[in-house]
DNA sequence: GCGCATAGAATTGTGCACAACTGAATTGCG
DNA sequence: CGCAATTCAGTTGTGCACAATTCTATGCGC
């Protein structure tokens, strides 16, 4: 039903502050956001990385992470360097303070999953497994959203609206 | 594992920011966000709320809301009355464009249910009622990790607006 | 009545998100 | 080669979130 979608939407936003919450709340000694844990664990686990790699491991975009990394370079948690062969990219290395942090940060998975009251590993995975689908779902029905409406007259546009994203 | 329980933050953070996506380009026409929507619901179901009940509602606070209410008072969507009795109190009220919207969102929720791929209304329930309990969890967590001052390492120090730095 | 504590909303300041745009570098095609 | 299309990061502008603070009104004790 109809109403109950919505309610799906809104326990969603709300689980997901809480959730914000609990990392802000582990994080502020280190005046660390969860955004930037988050691109930390990235660095850590994947090692170097583009701003476009980046993005798409976190969904973000560069009005997002541009800032973002600006910000974690001054604070040396990582750092930016053009890469020679191709000037338009940059790669995000992880710096000293950021190499500091991992063995610090060690604790916080833990602390998280004490948190969650998910006793079971299983039951952690299937929530993911929902939560992912349900991502990848409401993603594609916004972009078909995007592309039917604006109320377009429906004749003409033999310029096919789609711009033909491959992933 | 504890590595799993913070794959199942990621996911909400993902799966939230992928819904409130989808709302936004639902509203886009009328010029609505998600927040502004969900106050809007709120009136329209339970009626006059003080700025303090609708954060409640919400979970949101009057560093959220206040700005949030002036932009929806300004286009006509609430109106803020003072209570005569009790100065202090603002009155939020349906404006006579959000009377207006009513009828002309009312197909956002089956858009809405559309759009998660969730089958059943039982998988719906059943999700709501696991979100529900973690976000429980986590502000628990939370909580209680703020009046302990964690910080296992022994440092902790607050010294928040002086991010980095801590030695 | 007076003073102080408290409640409720608004303000300030920081940091995401994200759409839209800019600008530089590179690629591809004639 | 020459140049238009494309790619990539960054910038601009708006709107949440949220901590911390401020401001006003009310309540309470004396």
């Amino acid at each position: 039903m109809a109403v109950t979608d919505e309610m799906v939407c809104f326990s969603l936003y709300a689980a997901s502050r809480a959730t914000t919450q609990a990392y802000r709340a582990l994080l502020e000694p280190w005046g660390l956001t969860y955004p930037q844990y988050l691109v930390l664990v990235t660095l850590w686990r994947e090692g170097e990385q583009t701003v476009s790699s980046l993005g798409e491991h976190l969904q973000l975009d560069s009005g997002t992470l541009s800032p973002l990394l600006r910000r974690m370079e001054v604070s040396g948690l990582v750092r930016r360097e053009r890469r020679a062969t191709d000037e338009r990219i940059v790669n995000v290395v992880i710096g000293s303070r950021g190499t500091e942090l991992r063995a610090e940060l060690e604790h916080i998975p833990a602390q998280i999953a004490a948190g969650t009251g998910l006793g079971t590993t299983e039951a952690a995975a299937s929530l993911i497994r929902t939560l992912q689908q349900l991502t990848a779902t409401m993603q594609a029905a916004t972009e078909a959203a995007a592309g039917a409406t604006g109320a377009p007259t429906g004749a003409a546009a033999g310029t096919a609206g789609a711009p033909t994203r491959d992933r």
